[in-house]
DNA sequence: TCGTTTTTCTAGAACGATTTAGAAGAACGA
DNA sequence: TCGTTCTTCTAAATCGTTCTAGAAAAACGA
């Protein structure tokens, strides 16, 4: 049983191991009685087929796109925002019959060379809400791994799939502005407060380049608004919720918090319920991304098509007829009973 | 720039490549200034790391942990249930510092073994709902990779973590039939209504086994029950919805729904809505799983720990101080308010 | 000082396939 | 009949590592 291998099946039907690796890959290379001949033996004698790592070795193909994820791995299902463009990635991986590798991104050393990204098998990469200058982005440029990112990077050579990030939280700063909000707490998602209190943050301390755009678009659109930025810690709802609760049990009560994803805005409106607090009424409340559960409650939020924009790095990084590299999603505000007039006093 | 190796870098400093090589896996096997030269000169020749494909050949681990899905991969996005799960497993993934390999099982062909079962290069597998008897068990048992599936396999020396599902089922019957149901329609996903018209299935034709039990244990719980099966697809709200409506249309309306899914049920609770008909009153309406979106819509459900079904999956797979290698996780019967008494006539 | 252990490094053989270039024979056209 | 083209198969090189032994040098204990 241990150790069947190509030359196995060669020596035991009698031909070269080119001819029984031609038998796989290339069909058509040789006669259909010898191509049964040698599939039957192989099944007999229990060969698998050829082994996954030496083909890929070999032919330097590895059948599989990686996929970075921010932070914990974990934490990337917990947020329906980014299952989405995950399902979308995943079609077109199957249509091409690739698979997907999802690679922690946290925990080893990077430095070391023992972590994930370097150790993995992969033709290409999908970079998901990494924060640009991550090691982890170094190591797959160093490795010469075609990339497509879902925040349009700096350099003009990369490949992204965005939003204007501005413009989208721009949107929404408008609506915000028009209701008569000027004070707005923006709730982030940081490392920061992730395992104690929520922190108030300067707009350099955010991070992501991405919060960073929609909060310098929401400040644009609303130029009168005091804007603050707080954040409870990882994008999660309980994030949200420590967030707002920071906010809300505050003397310094804003009236309109803007989550930068829907799912810190759906914490912050766990936190409103708790407090008696009718969104839209007492308190605007809006978010960012329009996952399912953002219109069940009621949210106001920037929409952005996710699963579109999972289809569009999927086909630019496996799709050769694709060749436009750099692609601008559409957005759209979306406004629902969670936001309405700021009160006046 | 092409073709920056090992050996290039060997040469380079004027060592051997095993010391090259143990530079970057065995720190301790040399000294901690030649260790440096050779950090030093690879970056300076842009050498990435060693090749992910030529290490997993030559050591026999790939560094990563394959995961079956039924059917489309895109499916699995989009049921809470098995994100639950991936959230699971990515945890203890992480901890390991491994990788997790979403394998598409469809589009391709099986026998050719041009599939992406037979070429991943993963150390362990991960099978979550997938029917037995489908050719990828075969190839990976062939292949000699050790697996978990979420199902009880007939086989005792598979690996599973499971729960009780004709034990679970007759929880929910039980308390069906306390409420007097005698008329049960219980929704399954079934590809053959995948495409069409919504079917109406025997118990044989159902095809999972974790499926079958649940009714088995449905009926056993309800021995005077009428349960009729039907199918409007693959597990998603869609089908839940079709099916639903195909009974709730049809002369011979049940008392009661039941999903096999919440994802199902979630569905047929759309049908209702449309039709005016409001659960737990009008029709009781059950489910299985318990994800979040059960509670909101205030379904009655089985609730099993998928998450922690996930985590035992991949502490099997990867921790070998976890010896258990059959494992049945708690079921608890969750009653809300769409489950009520069935109408008198 | 001499044998023994430890540290540091190396040679060369795997690992299991695919690829390139080409050989042998069959089939073909004129 | 002869040169040409197909079809079918093969030999040998190669992909880029890691591993197994073991050599050389340094450190050690008595």
């Amino acid at each position: 049983m241990p150790g069947v291998t190509l030359k196995t099946v060669a020596k035991a039907v009698g031909v070269s191991p080119s001819t029984v690796s031609n038998a796989y890959n290339k069909p058509d290379q040789l006669s259909t009685a010898l191509r049964e001949r040698i599939l039957a033996t192989a099944q007999e004698l229990g060969y698998a087929g050829p082994d996954a790592s030496a083909r890929a070795l070999r032919s330097g193909k590895a059948g599989a796109v990686g996929v970075l994820f921010t932070d914990k791995l974990a934490y990337a299902f917990s947020d329906p925002y980014a299952v989405g463009f995950l399902a979308g990635l995943a079609e077109v991986a199957e249509e091409f019959a690739t698979s997907l590798l999802l690679m922690p991104l946290s925990s080893t050393d990077i430095a070391g060379g023992s972590n994930a990204v370097q150790q993995a098998a992969i033709d290409a990469a999908a970079i998901f809400c990494v924060p640009g200058g991550h090691p982890a982005l170094e190591i797959l440029a160093n490795r010469g791994i075609p990339a497509v990112s879902t925040d349009r990077g700096d350099h003009p050579d990369l490949s992204w799939v965005a939003i204007d990030e501005v413009e989208a939280a721009a949107q929404l700063g408008e609506h915000l502005a028009r209701l008569g909000h000027r004070e707005v707490v923006v709730l982030v998602d940081n490392a920061q407060a992730a395992g104690g209190r929520p922190v108030e943050l300067t707009l350099d301390e955010v991070g992501y380049t991405d919060c960073e755009l929609r909060i310098q678009g929401l400040q644009k659109a609303m130029p009168d608004a005091r804007l603050r930025i707080v954040s409870g810690g990882h994008n999660a709802i309980a994030s949200g919720l420590k967030g707002a609760e920071f906010v809300l049990d505050s003397q310094d009560r804003p009236t309109a918090i803007v989550g930068l994803s829907d799912i810190l805005a759906l914490g912050a409106l766990e936190a409103m319920k708790v407090r008696g607090l009718t969104p839209g009424r007492d308190l605007t409340l809006a978010g960012f991304d329009d996952i399912p559960a953002a219109s069940t409650a009621g949210l106001t939020t920037v929409r952005q098509p996710i699963k579109d924009k999972g289809r569009a790095v999927g086909r630019i990084l496996l799709d050769p007829a694709t060749t436009e590299r750099q692609l601008l999603m559409p957005t759209q505000l979306i406004v629902r009973s969670s936001s309405g007039p700021a009160p006046k006093h």
